[in-house]
DNA sequence: CGAGATGTTGAGACATGTCAAAGCCAGTGG
DNA sequence: CCACTGGCTTTGACATGTCTCAACATCTCG
């Protein structure tokens, strides 16, 4: 608990000691908290917030095809959103790290159109999603942040379009992963990959080898260190400028 | 005019003579006359309606960067948006039918994160999205289906997600143009691509010579007939067969 | 009719995928 | 504590789909 709070203080500077601390534990903090609610639209929210988990690895949060009811921002840990085709073959959409909120590509068909699955041992907020679109229609603020994080998952949709090599692809990747970790509060440049590596192969379109080897020359370029699942990234200017038609 | 009534009867079978004709003419009508607003409610959605155009083909609607300031629905013609990176190469990120919404995706930053270029002679319906933002917080039926049109374009950004061979791209790329012109009440399986090859190669990640190969592979094969721009499905369900993994 | 854009076709190159084998670690049970 | 198992990961050798380049064909439009 206590171990967690410099994070979080880092993700709502404001957060200590402020009426919102009731909140503070949540991820979904950095969604409503900086936005300026009053108390008692504040208390609405933390009405239809309901908290799930914990879950440990390789538990599903949400399935392909379920009744769409509602979206979940991770709280801590980390889940992947991952379709599977009739084959088998599974196709990753994308890693959600605390903070970050997973289910709005269900509002569509009224059904969840992927899988969420914990990688890690993770806890959420739930959000019923009618609830909140009903509060939202008080609170223009929620709306407004609302329509923000839709319009963001359809702009990271378009991130891995478009024919990138695999060192492009790759060096994104780190690159954007660090930034998200840094903006929780966390260290820039050293991070936990707890996704396997075919995960990671897997979001990025390439083979699990071609990971490999690419994660191999960047090390013995400088770029970064690994170890197992451990990566310092050493030159991080260098892998942004790879990345850069990725990450743009 | 008069010629172009078929068409939106289709689109709105009961538009014929009932109170809501005025809107008849905008593509956006499949948005929202079926959703059962009262006439006052339509009467304010029609305020905030811009109609702009014609374009001739090749003209900006928005520019990347551009400050976000509205979303627009196609009535009539075809645009594509793209990026354009700073080597110059451009990266298309998705073609829109008459009765389809760009913009929505500049919400996140508040400014339009790509260029939306017309591929044709094109008009459009402007919606100023403050404005419309207001309306929502006042038509509850408003909000949802802008939710449900952003959760839309987040799930069409992870269609291509994938890889998939040039043949399952191309086919799903039929398919689904021709499943869109059908819902427009158009032909299922004649249509015209008003886009290049290089746009098409452009958006499906492929070099054009392989869309050229691939097209000519598909003919052969009794799949389809290709004149110039002008394609017919001979074999509508071998190409969804084909394409099936990404249209999923 | 000519010029420029657009589309097609062929030959060869290359990045990445595939397959197979071996290495490495974590956990289990003796 | 060790041997064993099973999952990942790494590495190497090879196969292949798609791209690149270049030439040519075809259409469009002044």
């Amino acid at each position: 608990m206590t171990a967690r709070k410099p994070a979080l203080r880092a993700i709502n500077p404001e957060g200590e000691g402020n009426e919102f601390e009731f909140c503070g534990t949540c991820a979904f903090a950095n969604v409503c908290l900086p936005e300026g609610y009053d108390k008692t639209s504040l208390a609405e929210l933390h009405c239809l917030i309901e908290h799930v988990g914990p879950y440990g690895a390789n538990e599903h949060v949400f399935r392909l095809g379920e009744r769409f009811g509602a979206v979940y921002a991770v709280r801590a840990g980390m889940v992947k959103t991952c379709l599977v085709d009739e084959a088998g073959r599974e196709q990753v959409l994308g890693f959600h790290l605390p903070g970050e909120l997973i289910g709005l590509n269900g509002v569509y068909a009224a059904r969840y159109p992927c899988d969420a699955i914990t990688l890690d041992t993770t806890t959420l907020c739930r959000f019923s999603f009618p609830a909140m679109a009903t509060l939202a229609q008080k609170l223009p603020r929620l709306q407004e942040q609302l329509f923000r994080l839709m319009s963001k998952d359809i702009l990271r949709g378009s991130m891995l379009a478009g024919d990138f090599s695999a060192d492009e692809r790759l060096a994104a990747f780190l690159v954007d992963m660090a930034d998200r970790h840094a903006r929780r509060g966390l260290s820039a440049v050293r991070m936990v990959l707890v996704m396997s590596r075919t995960d990671i192969a897997n979001y990025l379109r390439l083979a699990a080898e071609t990971v490999s080897r690419v994660l191999r020359k960047f090390q013995d370029e400088g770029l970064i260190a690994v170890d197992r699942r451990e990566v310092e990234l050493r030159d991080p200017d260098a892998l942004r400028r790879i990345g850069r038609a990725v990450l743009r």
